[in-house]
DNA sequence: CACCGTCAAGTCGCA
DNA sequence: TGCGACTTGACGGTG
């Protein structure tokens, strides 16, 4: 399975509220946890109609779900809607997990770091137990700090690892990090603990163990066996670097190319039936996730990207005009299904700069589904705003929300179920 | 309504 | 001892 973490892009599911700590109120954090539970509704919906069965659910989905802040009894008051999201994740064969960050750190020489830490594994086990799902719905943690003292610092998370509550210790895994525990570390840590280990690829780029005598699939493979039958099939997270950012910074997209090099670099390896669930982490999340799915789809569907072509024509278009006219000649042929190289024109593309010509004229082509139906005062102003775009006097960003306020307006499902509005 | 500083969290490097 | 950077997306106050 290929997944993506916690956003859903698009105009399908409402995004995640949140509050701070001055304003979380107990009808706050109801309000929000409602809302927040609505959207996870949505995104599971969306993930089926995609053919997306792994996904993470965002920490955030309880605002304050470990802290005093937020005393709210949530497991009871939302008790119905827990059940019938836990009765979705199964019908749908969805495989979810929720990652504590950065900051939660069990192996801290701080005992109240500690112990916050400890409450925030407990928070995240028991929101995937309110679902009532099995020990496959993993809980991903990183190990943590280093305090000048490696060796004791990685003992103490094995020691604090054995008085972890028994629903949290039947979900945790753990992950090599981009700075100081390497996949070696990782693994040392699984064979003291029998803690199964996700193998983060671009983590492992940037931070290789230090003895570094084996190739990447190799690692992926040691780290295959710490999964055992109940945890499920072996889970790893694949990102890509930002060619802009930083070591270990993510990509926008995921780059297809490489993508499905790595892919078959592990079919090599690894049977069929037996290859890891891939937790994608993108900036353009499940966009990525259907591409990376559909781009290995067998017999695949010409209909398919069909749709893929209907949600991203006008971004195509504001980018590159040449390319928006090969992707259209592309899907001519009914009888093929040349999913990577839709792709690959796609990310050529969507890579290249957006010209304010071609930003208008993508715009005009959008406006052209709202103009029969807008009012004498709207044609006016959406002219002023095409010429002001043509001009480079605007942003394309202000016209495209002028635009989506009156997509919403008539309700142009097409439109919005595309990503023009989206980036 | 656009903009941008702030919020949450813990560690680590550097004064 | 203390402070800024690091990370992330949304909040929330300002103009």
């Amino acid at each position: 399975m290929i997944g993506y973490a916690c956003i859903t892009l698009g105009n399908s599911v409402d995004p995640l509220r949140g509050c701070t700590k001055k304003n979380a109120t107990n009808e706050t954090l109801s309000s929000v946890i409602g809302h927040n539970l609505t959207s996870l509704s949505q995104a599971l919906h969306y993930n089926h109609q995609n053919n997306i069965q792994l996904f993470r659910i965002s920490s955030d989905i309880i605002p304050f779900g470990s802290s005093p802040v937020n005393s709210l009894p949530w497991k009871d008051s939302f008790g119905e809607e827990l059940t019938s999201l836990g009765e979705l994740v199964r019908r749908f064969k969805i495989r979810v997990s929720m990652h504590p960050g950065q900051y939660t750190v069990i192996n801290s020489p701080h005992q109240d770091v500690v112990d916050r830490a400890i409450e925030d594994l407990i928070y995240h086990a028991s929101f995937l137990d309110s679902l009532s799902l099995d020990a496959s719905h993993k809980l991903i943690l990183h190990i943590g700090g280093i305090y000048n003292e490696k060796e004791a610092a990685m003992d103490r998370f094995i020691s604090v690892y054995q008085y972890l509550p028994e629903n949290v210790k039947a979900r945790l895994v753990i992950e090599n990090d981009d700075r100081l525990y390497s996949v070696a570390d990782v693994l040392a840590i699984s064979s003291a603990t029998g803690i199964p280990v996700v193998f983060d690829t671009l983590h492992h780029e940037v931070n290789p163990p230090h003895q570094n005598d084996k190739s990447m699939v190799e690692w992926l493979l040691l780290c295959k066996n710490t999964w055992k039958r109940n945890d499920g099939c072996q889970k790893i997270h694949y990102s890509q670097q930002s060619p802009s950012g930083k070591a270990g910074a993510h990509s926008q997209t995921i780059g297809i190319e490489a993508f499905l090099s790595f892919y078959h670099a592990l079919e090599q390896y690894i049977p069929s039936g037996d290859l890891p669930d891939i937790m994608l982490e993108v900036k353009d999340k499940n966009l990525s996730a259907v591409k990376c799915i559909n781009s290995l789809a067998h017999p695949g569907k010409i209909r398919t990207l069909e749709e893929e072509w209907s949600r991203y024509k006008y971004n195509v278009l504001e980018h590159d005009h040449a390319i928006y006219l090969k992707i259209r000649a592309l899907l001519k042929d009914k009888t093929i299904y040349p999913a990577v190289e839709f792709y690959r024109l796609l990310e050529a593309a969507l890579s290249k700069t957006i010209r304010p010509e071609a930003a208008d004229n993508a715009a005009a082509h959008v406006w052209g589904y709202m103009s029969p139906f807008a009012t004498q005062k709207e044609k006016e102003a959406a002219s002023l705003k095409l010429t002001a775009l043509h001009n480079n006097e605007i942003s394309s960003d202000l016209v495209k929300k002028f635009l989506y306020r009156l997509a919403v307006k008539y309700e142009q499902t097409y439109l919005l179920d595309s990503f023009y509005f989206t980036f």
